[in-house]
DNA sequence: CGAGATTCATGTGAAGTATACCTTTAGGCTTAA
DNA sequence: AAGCCTAAAGGTATACTTCACATGAATCTCGTA
């Protein structure tokens, strides 16, 4: 394109009607004012969080519920509300948010603690404290006024499995030592059998109150896409059928509203920027795949090098043969690669820890096996869909500089 | 032929090490009385 | 003498390594039918 033929683009670009009225509606962290097919949860998780209000310390409450059940979303709404209240009627509670799952940010005991120390205001080092330091401040940050402090963690069945329970423990616990104030804690997770796993006193005292949330069938997940699209969109830019199909792939993902919407929105992209003036039920397949590449992307992109040496290492093996990969193998390559690349090579007990990572992910699947005479491995297999395996791959190699 | 021993390749737990970062402390220097 | 700065000492979390033992079914061995 050259210098006159640019110019001529973005006018073009301009001129363009785009078929968005509020693409933010669309988007992953937006709350809308009212949440459909959610009453009853709603309303009992607004019971149960109620007597904060009253500077009575709450239940705590574990909420359980597939990804994409608007479990986040549900809580968000109610604590925003909690919180709204609270402010009028100047009554000091406090409520944080923490996502597990964020790497380097919350996923250990230190960590996590540190960080809602930084929610209250102190500053605390990436490192270097002692974790019962860390815990001293924090506990006088909160009982330095009286107070309600709500803890929501979600993917908290994240955290144990990497961390371990104590730090649950020493939460529930914190609570007879505060004279001013009083925690709850609010635990999200999308492993149902996870407490099953738990220290029986932890699980006690952490699910004194239960919510479910169960999938939203296609009808709902309906319901949802056209209350959002009608605030998202331009009149008529929808096609038939478009909303209908839109929901029945999600429904097929065990109801996964969070991925409906997406898919909405990346379809109406897609549309969007080939210039079409309205969204196609082609779009969305092309939606679809778009989808599962950033999902992988991101979470690629975030890993450090050794970790990506270590996936694409696995990739192409994978793209070679299908089956039958295992540990040994994956570990000659990726050595292979570290070479190519200048990278000091970490012991196989270190990548077989990675490729354990990888399998929390879910971008592998790994299944220990014995072969008998030929010993024991784990038997690896991508879990992504083969069409983006090669962009992923390239990605990679960008990044090691291949 | 079949029960039990063997074997392989790696899983897995525990303990040790390197690194990056933190606070405390002691010594040296400056400054003000 | 008091105050301030700096560098060393001593401590921690995290990522990784080293060491050592655990696993479990295919295969081998050997006693017995």
């Amino acid at each position: 394109m050259g210098q006159k033929g640019l110019t001529n683009f973005f006018e073009k670009f301009l001129d363009k009607e785009s078929l968005f009225e509020n693409k933010r509606v669309l988007q992953a962290n937006y709350i809308p004012e009212t949440i459909t097919h959610r009453d009853k949860e709603i309303k009992k998780i607004a019971t149960i969080l109620a007597p904060c209000l009253k500077l009575e310390k709450p239940s705590n409450l574990f909420i359980y519920g597939k990804t994409g059940t608007g479990k986040t979303l549900t809580i968000k709404h109610v604590t925003n509300k909690i919180l709204q209240v609270a402010r009028e009627k100047d009554i000091n509670v406090k409520i944080f948010y923490i996502n597990c799952k964020l790497k380097r940010v919350a996923d250990t005991e230190y960590r996590l603690i540190a960080q809602f120390t930084r929610d209250l205001g102190k500053e605390i080092p990436p490192t270097g404290l002692p974790t019962d330091e860390v815990y001293k401040i924090f506990f006088s940050a909160i009982d330095a006024e009286q107070q309600l402090v709500i803890l929501i963690l979600d993917e908290i069945d994240y955290l144990v499995k990497k961390a371990g329970d104590e730090l649950l423990y020493n939460l529930t616990r914190i609570n007879s030592d505060l004279k001013n104030s009083q925690i709850s804690l609010v635990g999200i997770s999308n492993d149902l059998v996870f407490v099953d796993h738990l220290d029986p006193r932890i699980k006690s005292s952490l699910s004194e109150e239960e919510v479910i949330f169960p999938p939203y069938n296609a009808l709902q997940l309906q319901d949802i896409l056209k209350q959002r699209a009608k605030k998202a969109f331009k009149k008529n830019v929808l096609e038939q059928g478009v909303i209908e199909k839109c929901a029945a792939y999600a429904a097929r993902e065990h109801g996964d509203a969070r991925r409906a919407l997406e898919l909405l929105r990346v379809a109406a992209e897609i549309a969007e920027r080939d210039g079409f003036s309205r969204i196609k039920i082609e779009h969305l397949d092309k939606a679809e795949q778009e989808i599962e590449k950033n999902r992988i992307q991101d979470i690629v992109i975030a890993q450090p090098k050794q970790q990506q040496a270590v996936l694409l290492s696995i990739i192409s093996i994978c793209s070679k043969r299908k089956r039958g990969i295992f540990t040994g193998e994956v570990y000659e390559v990726y050595k292979g690669i570290c070479i190519q690349t200048g990278l000091r090579p970490l012991t196989q007990r270190r990548v077989s820890d990675i490729i354990a990572e990888y399998d929390m992910f879910g971008i592998i699947n790994t299944n220990v096996i014995s072969k008998g005479r030929y010993g024991r491995t784990k038997e690896i297999s991508l879990a992504i869909d083969h069409s983006i395996i090669p962009k992923i791959k390239k990605i990679i190699e960008n990044n090691l500089n291949l």
